[in-house]
DNA sequence: CATTTCATGTAGCGTATGCTACACTTTCGA
DNA sequence: TCGAAAGTGTAGCATACGCTACATGAAATG
C-alpha cells in the first residue's frame, strides 16, 4: 500500500518532465520534417500560445535540454536528443501495443499520448514481448 | 495528427479532474476501512501536507463531489461516489491487466496509478476481452 | 527602402498544486 | 475539568502552466 501511495505523490510531481518530454519529442519530430524548429511550430502543435512554449523553453534550455537563441530557432542538447529518443520509443512501442491490443486508432492515439508518461521499462518489455509473439 | 496535437492540450488541462479521480477513489477506500474519513487520512495516503488536501477538498466540494462540514469527517456525494467507483474499476481492470501481460506486480502497481487517467473505455474494452480470452 | 506583417519577447493575471508557519478546535488523559 | 496533544484552518509563498495585451525584432513586400 505504501508504494501506491508513494505513486500518488509521484505523479503529483512529476507533470514538470511530462511536459519536458512532450517537448522533446515533439522538437525532435518537427526537425525532421523541416529545417528548422521555431516557437511558432511547437505552439502550434501543442495547441498552447506562443507565450506558454516560451516560457517552458526557458526552463527546458536551463535544464539542459534545449538550446535557442532570442528569435532563433529551438534545438536540441545530447540530452534532449536523449530523452526525444527514449520518449519516442515508448510512444511508439505503446501505440503499436495499443493496436495490436484491437484498439481503434483514434482512442490509440489519444490513450498513447496520456498513458506514454507512465509506463514502466518493465511493462514496456511485456509489450514487446506480447507483440513478439502475437 | 490534429487529434495528436488535440490530446496534449487535452492532457494538460486535465490534471485537475484527475487529482479528483484520485481523491474520491481514496475517499472511498478509506472509508472502506474505517467508519470516517479525515484530512489527515488523505493527507497521509497521497502523502502530501494537511493543507493540500483541505484546498483540494474544498474544490471538490465546490463541485459537488465530497462534503465536509469545517474540523469534520469527509464524505462522497452520490455524484462523487459515482466518479469513485468509475475509476476504481479503471483501476483494477487496467492493474488485471498489467498483471495478466506479466508485468512485475509493484511496477503494475506503480503504473496504473499514473496510467488510469488516461486509458479510455474502447482501451478498458480491449483488456477485458484480452482477460477474457487468455 | 519604407512599411506592413509575422514572429517573438515581456508584463501581468489566473488556477492548481505544493510547502511552512501560525492560529484555532477538538479530543484525550491526568 | 483543564491542559496538552492532535487535528484542522488560514496566511502567505513557490512553481508550473495557461491566457491576453502590448512591445519589439525580423522578414517580406510594394
Amino acid at each position: 500500500m505504501s508504494s501506491l501511495s508513494n505513486q500518488f505523490a509521484k505523479t503529483r510531481t512529476d507533470h514538470a518532465s511530462e511536459t519536458a518530454e512532450d517537448y522533446v519529442e515533439a522538437i525532435e519530430d518537427i526537425l525532421g520534417q523541416q529545417d528548422s524548429c521555431r516557437v511558432k511550430d511547437l505552439a502550434q502543435r501543442m495547441e498552447v500560445s506562443h507565450v506558454t512554449v516560451t516560457r517552458i523553453l526557458q526552463r527546458l534550455a536551463s535544464e539542459g535540454l534545449v538550446t535557442k537563441e532570442p528569435y532563433g530557432p529551438v534545438s536540441l542538447t545530447p540530452t534532449g536528443k536523449q530523452m526525444a529518443q527514449a520518449s519516442r520509443r515508448r510512444h511508439e512501442l505503446l501505440l503499436e501495443f495499443l493496436l495490436a491490443l484491437g484498439v481503434p486508432e483514434t482512442d490509440a492515439i489519444r490513450d498513447t499520448e496520456g498513458m506514454e508518461h507512465h509506463v514502466s521499462e518493465a511493462t514496456l518489455r511485456c509489450m514487446e514481448t506480447f507483440l513478439a509473439n502475437r
